[in-house]
DNA sequence: TAACCGTGGAC
DNA sequence: TGTCCAAGGTT
């Protein structure tokens, strides 16, 4: 096939249609893109966005972040989800400044090496901060090739060996239309060959999709839900709710008993936690859990974030 | 490998 | 309204 033309219909597509977010501009730091795929995992752009500018500018480089206490990244990471993604993010910063005298090395294997970079971001950040001729494959990456080259509605559940071999197939030789490339799908995946309802009137290659030439089937397995209420993680969150906004250890026991008085010195944040109405042994195992992962540390005063 | 890990907006 | 989903990584 004559992936040529395909490169340069998604490169023009994507002068017009790229969204200018602060990793991409041109002042943009190695540090900062880092920063960007750390928060980027699983959660929307727009959400962090506000959380990234905030960062930056509190910690404009690796060492900067090393420097600060674990609990501060964790209350800075706010409500970004996934809050061991933090952890790792200032971990990773530490690993920086102890391996790479405080930049971020522009290698996919020293990328690799870092806590909490698996192979997405370590393609990611080689190719956007260094240029670097990189597979990249991300939820979006698999979704566009899935229908644009394969045919169908969405990719298998997790990533296949298959699916990584076409991506390094379809990446252009040269190294600035690779990365070029990468962007450029990711980009088409975010905003038009979207998950829910693909906007196909807007695509660039619509005449090349074989989804599209197929008829767009319908997907051939059903995605499986995520649930919530209830679970842990559901109560995990709502005691790292409850230590970001506390400026002093809380009590255990604070932690599993409804207090008498919720007007009397008693946060308000604890009031999300109190209502889950959860049993002492999953109050118990939630918090057990976040201590034994480190986003959370027991004091003879109480329970806090990391110091 | 599949389960686990947060959060909130869109439809 | 409840389900789905978002630039994944780790174990």
């Amino acid at each position: 096939m004559d992936t040529a033309e395909l490169h340069h219909s998604l490169s023009d597509w994507f002068d017009g249609a790229a969204r200018d977010l602060p990793w991409r501009l041109p002042g943009r730091t190695p540090w900062g893109v880092l920063v960007s795929e750390f928060m980027l995992q699983q959660t929307p752009v727009s959400r962090v966005l506000p959380v990234w500018t905030e960062w930056m500018k509190r910690w404009p480089t690796p060492p900067d972040l090393a420097a600060a206490p674990a609990g501060d990244a964790l209350r800075h990471w706010g409500r970004l989800g996934y809050p061991r993604r933090a952890l790792r993010l200032h971990a990773a910063a530490t690993a920086v400044v102890v391996r790479h005298e405080g930049e971020v090395p522009d290698r996919y294997d020293e990328l690799l090496a870092l806590p909490g970079v698996g192979t997405y971001t370590a393609a990611a950040v080689a190719a956007f901060a260094f240029g670097r001729r990189e597979t990249v494959v991300d939820t979006n990456i698999r979704r566009v090739h899935a229908r644009l080259i394969g045919g169908d509605a969405l990719p298998a559940p997790s990533l296949t060996a298959a699916e990584t071999r076409r991506a390094t197939e379809l990446l252009p030789e040269d190294e600035a239309a690779s990365v070029r490339w990468n962007v450029a799908v990711m980009e088409l995946g975010a905003l038009v060959c979207t998950a829910r309802t693909p906007a196909c009137a807007q695509c660039p290659v619509l005449d090349r999709c074989a989804w599209v030439a197929a008829g767009r089937p319908a997907p051939t397995y059903v995605p499986k839900g995520q649930p919530w209420a209830g679970t842990d993680r559901q109560v995990r969150g709502a005691i790292m709710h409850v230590l970001r906004h506390s400026e002093h250890p809380i009590p255990r026991h604070l932690v599993h008993e409804r207090p008498v008085d919720l007007a009397h010195g008693i946060s308000a944040e604890f009031q999300k936690l109190y209502t889950l109405n959860a049993p002492f042994e999953q109050l118990e195992r939630a918090l057990n859990g976040l201590l034994a992962d480190g986003l959370a540390e027991e004091t003879v005063q109480g329970v806090r974030l990391p110091g």
